[in-house]
DNA sequence: CCCCTGATTAGATGGGCATCTAATCAGGGC
DNA sequence: GCCCTGATTAGATGCCCATCTAATCAGGGG
């Protein structure tokens, strides 16, 4: 049953519907818990729509900047905190915040002539569930 | 206390060092477990590495090639039962499952005429982990 | 031994993406 | 009002990758 709740939450998690990649398999089928159907394949629409969020993350710099947020005190880091830290141009510095923002797993709010990005955890623990032990199965 | 093992159990879990991205931030940091220093951005060469394993993920086809080989009988599937989940020819699935294994989140045998394909769920925990509350300070 | 099926490799092609330069927007001081 | 700094947008370019066709490898019958 515990299981299923977690599921649940994992789905239900934001405002769009997140599917995950696959249930409970052999093991806890013989269980009460999680009956065989629930192990469901991905369809095409929510695999496409996962992979987006992945690719948001699949960039070294990308990871990166994550982390350099993520560790910076108080949570945020303004974008002149986070230039220094790459070979490269504000302007590309700027291109991988807003492609971290549009898949939600930052978010800004300018102040006076800064502008400071944070982490939004709830997107990374989703991101976490899909490819975690409760979603794929332990072959 | 638990969290730094927790950390430590993530590093450890394959032969080659897995660094996560950032670790305990200010709440945690105020309680004894994990002092502040322990904050620590991805260094590139991590951030690369780590890129090119959610890269393998990144791709609609390969993600649904994953839960098709997890939510298959017995934890296993030969290619000729993936092959038809998808509009591609043969070899495009070929290369996918390619990319994955090379990724070391699937492996294979030969049996005969067919080859079989399961998924090493230690590489997909590893990448849960990295994303998950216990890496990413909650801001 | 030949052929048939399953699976992979080789090589070509087209689209997407990371990066740059140049230009624009936004705030703040003098 | 003007300029300076911080940040983003626009547009161009070069590379990587997903996909295909054609060819090759592997195993098993007849």
């Amino acid at each position: 049953m515990h299981c299923c709740i977690d599921i649940c939450q994992i789905r239900c998690m934001s405002k769009q519907d997140f599917p995950i990649i696959a249930l409970a398999g052999t093991d806890q089928a013989a269980g009460a818990c999680c009956p065989p159907l629930v192990c469901e394949p991905l369809s095409t629409a929510e695999a496409e729509e996962l992979a987006s969020l992945f690719k948001a993350v699949a960039d070294p710099v990308r990871l990166r900047l994550l982390s350099l947020i993520a560790c910076h005190e108080g949570g945020e880091a303004c974008v002149c905190d986070l230039t220094g830290a790459f070979d490269l141009t504000a302007p590309t510095i700027s291109h991988h915040l807003k492609v971290l923002k549009q898949a939600r797993l930052i978010d800004s709010e300018r102040r006076g002539t800064w502008v400071y990005y944070w982490v939004n955890p709830g997107m990374l623990e989703r991101l976490s569930a899909i490819l975690g032990p409760h979603a794929m199965a332990t072959a």
